[in-house]
DNA sequence: GGAGCAGTTTGCTCCAGCGCAAACTCGCGG
DNA sequence: CCGCGAGTTTGCGCTGGAGCAAACTGCTCC
């Protein structure tokens, strides 16, 4: 499943972390020494909602899923987190418990901090409080547009948009075009974009077969991001 | 328009904020004569999307409507912030631009702080701090959780939330049963919802006929909180 | 190598609710 | 008292996309 032992955890590697932005490099050297850093399996439960025994997580190679499920059954992707980004924070500050579930995309590695550990780091180096208040206050204004977006846009649209945000958020250029790090399945981008998997298909069928982007072995290509951002820009109607 | 003038704050309408939760009373003295306190008119806009000078602003009496708009025209109701809450202060550590417009919903008291007076506050009681991500992180877990909602169920389930959380949020009880206390357009409840207008209309007044709640003056009054409740739980099919 | 399974594609039907249009209510100012 | 404007109600037609069903692809594990 995952093993914890003997991963060398560089101080340059915390520092591509958005949780460590700003911080000294000694700071960090004793950082690396109080996490826990694990490799994950394909598809393991990190967390699931409504856990108590919470920490905060970052990754630091691959990608996580985030979904909620709501009392009656309907899930959706919260968001996927991909290198250098934190998940599971919040609930350390609320109630304590974790308020989704989180299961890795790929093979995974993870950093992780229990809430004393976070706590005194915050007690020790201010800024990292203020970098949680200001990785928060994003993410709550990105699912602020995603509410805007489900509430006004059609399906083709927010796919479009969820494409291109996950591309900024964890694509990397290839020969091909911009490839997103993980592996996302149909069901995947309808759930990000709030449409069912037969209206994701659909469009990104569409799109593949229009050039716009590839698909091997579940890993998106997007050959043509001006195409996409067209569509993700036209007029209602 | 608005009067900052010689309004006294007292120590213990500061005690009722979100943002002030836990805090002595003699740091809620010196807190209060840092506060800049305003009574402000109905459909004032307090800032408007993209502004530059950001305060952080809390409502002590009365209500606010915070909007977005997309790049389209497109706009949604992002919340409704009610006495005691905060609302503009994410903007304080991201980017420094309000990301929504806030307009007040009726005669409103409103208290607001400067960044470097808001700073300065973390800095000598780091609570305050702490409440800052309680506050956003909770927020976070609310938006996420009407994600969900969009994306899974259907306008009438969606409007009897939102009035739901609208009474939790700023409901009193009153002889016909728990009233919100600001007025309340169709069109806000529509905006709320991700829905019309019609739809929110047509929804409204069977609910009205129904018996459940009434409006009076704009003002909506939940008669019988179990129905809408009943209607929010409804199974999918 | 074939049985089974997870994920995908595609065709078809149906309806919630959007969009447009028109009538109606009510408070306000002249 | 009347006209006006803002907000609301209601009727009606149209359609995006949800929901269902079935075929297809390409793995993994016997």
């Amino acid at each position: 499943m995952y093993s914890t032992m003997d991963i060398a955890l560089a101080p340059q590697t915390l520092a591509a972390m958005e949780l460590f932005q700003g911080l000294a490099v000694s700071a960090l050297e004793t950082i690396a020494a109080r996490t826990r850093v694990r490799r994950l399996s394909k598809d393991l439960r990190i967390f699931s909602q409504g856990d108590e025994e919470v920490r905060a997580h970052a990754v630091i190679e691959g990608g996580v899923r985030i979904t909620q499920s709501g009392s009656d059954g309907a899930q959706v992707v919260i968001r996927f987190i991909g290198p250098g980004e934190m998940f599971g924070t919040v609930s350390l500050f609320t109630d304590g418990r974790y308020p989704a579930d989180a299961i890795t995309l790929a093979e995974t590695l993870e950093a992780s901090w229990s809430e004393a550990e976070l706590l005194d780091l915050i007690h020790r180096h201010p800024q990292i409080g203020v970098n949680v208040i200001r990785i928060i206050g994003r993410r709550l204004q990105e699912v602020q547009e995603r509410v805007r977006e489900l509430a006004t846009q059609r399906a083709e649209r927010r796919v479009a948009h969820a494409l291109l945000r996950l591309a900024r958020q964890a694509g990397h250029s290839t020969i091909d075009g911009t490839a997103i790090e993980f592996p996302l399945r149909r069901k995947d981008v309808a759930d990000i974009s709030g449409t069912t998997l037969h209206t994701a298909s659909r469009i990104l069928t569409s799109w593949e077969k229009a050039g716009f982007l590839m698909t091997r072995d579940r890993r998106l290509t997007i050959r043509q991001p001006s195409e996409i951002l067209r569509i993700s820009e036209e007029a209602p109607d």
